[in-house]
DNA sequence: CATCAACCTGATCA
DNA sequence: ATGATCAGGTTGA
């Protein structure tokens, strides 16, 4: 299946917004919607192998999204932002299943990348559904049913809160539903509820699960940017506030930008790291 | 309300 | 080789 798309797969797919895409020598393989798919890059677009929906890619993909004119709000609040952006074309914010999404931030807790993924495969390979090539992400039914069985994920003090969640979506007492239904503050105020979500992580659900575009998760990374190349530096409140009022009207796309252009390397090229460094 | 040590695990660095 | 430090934070005091 062919998609006409303005998105480019290697920074929408391997910038750590989602924890399971893998790029092989046929493309990025990962599941949507519980199948195997693989996408590979095409100019106008990206091609689609597998059994799911053309629906359910568009909205994965956040179809609506208008990244032009996204880029061009974004770079017209900011210099630096605006030659990220230039140097980033085609980085589009994903929208990712809620319980997925939210299991797996989760996990991301105080871990680096290549730690994340080592537990969200091993979630799934102890109690994913067998799809083939890969396993489907678990429902909080099989981590209940296989929970004498989660020391072997290594998730850590992660371990109790991924099962406590899994328990408490099960039993009904979070309600991903309702949370979606609710406007930003809500949706971030009831996600920090939940025993192993705080700011940061609440932030990341409520703007890739939930397309909140106003949420600025400031992770150690993003703190880091904020102070070389903005010369700023604050309390998590006052550096997400930062961001929303410095970067346009796409404070998660900016957010995304920014992260995504820390690692390839282009703040040490652009900031020079002379500000000086200011408190809010 | 701000600060801070403790926390699982695995990788990197001295 | 073996210990300190750190990595996409959160919690509880």
């Amino acid at each position: 299946m062919e998609i006409a798309m303005d998105v480019s797969l290697d920074p929408t797919l391997g910038c750590g917004q989602a924890h399971r895409w893998r790029k092989t020598a046929d493309g990025w393989q990962g599941v949507l919607d519980n199948s195997v798919v693989t996408l590979t890059q095409t100019p106008g677009g990206f091609r689609c192998e597998g059994a799911v929906s053309k629906r359910k890619i568009l909205e994965y993909f956040r179809h609506g999204d208008d990244l032009a004119a996204i880029y061009e709000n974004i770079s017209a609040s900011d210099g630096y932002l605006a030659s990220v952006a230039e140097a980033c074309p085609g980085l589009r914010l994903l929208r990712q299943d809620p319980w997925e999404c939210t299991a797996t931030y989760i996990l991301a807790v105080n871990a680096n990348v290549k730690r994340i993924i080592s537990m969200v495969e091993s979630v799934c390979d102890e109690f994913g559904r067998d799809l083939g090539a890969l396993r489907a992400f678990p429902t909080p039914g099989e981590i209940l049913d296989g929970a004498d069985r989660i020391a072997v994920c290594k998730l850590g003090y992660r371990e109790k809160r991924f099962v406590d969640f899994a328990g408490a979506v099960e039993d009904g007492d979070v309600d991903l539903g309702a949370i979606g239904e609710m406007d930003y503050a809500g949706c971030r105020e009831a996600l920090k509820e939940i025993h192993g979500i705080g700011d940061k992580v609440a932030d990341c659900i409520s703007l890739f699960a939930f397309g909140h575009m106003e949420s600025f998760p400031v992770d150690a990374r993003i703190k880091a940017i904020l102070r070389d190349v903005y010369g700023v530096e604050g309390t998590y409140a006052e550096l997400a506030d930062f961001g929303r009022r410095s970067f346009g009207d796409y404070p998660g796309y900016a957010q995304e930008l920014l992260y995504h252009a820390k690692a390839v390397s282009l703040v040490q090229a652009q900031s020079g790291g002379s500000r000086p460094v200011s408190t809010l």
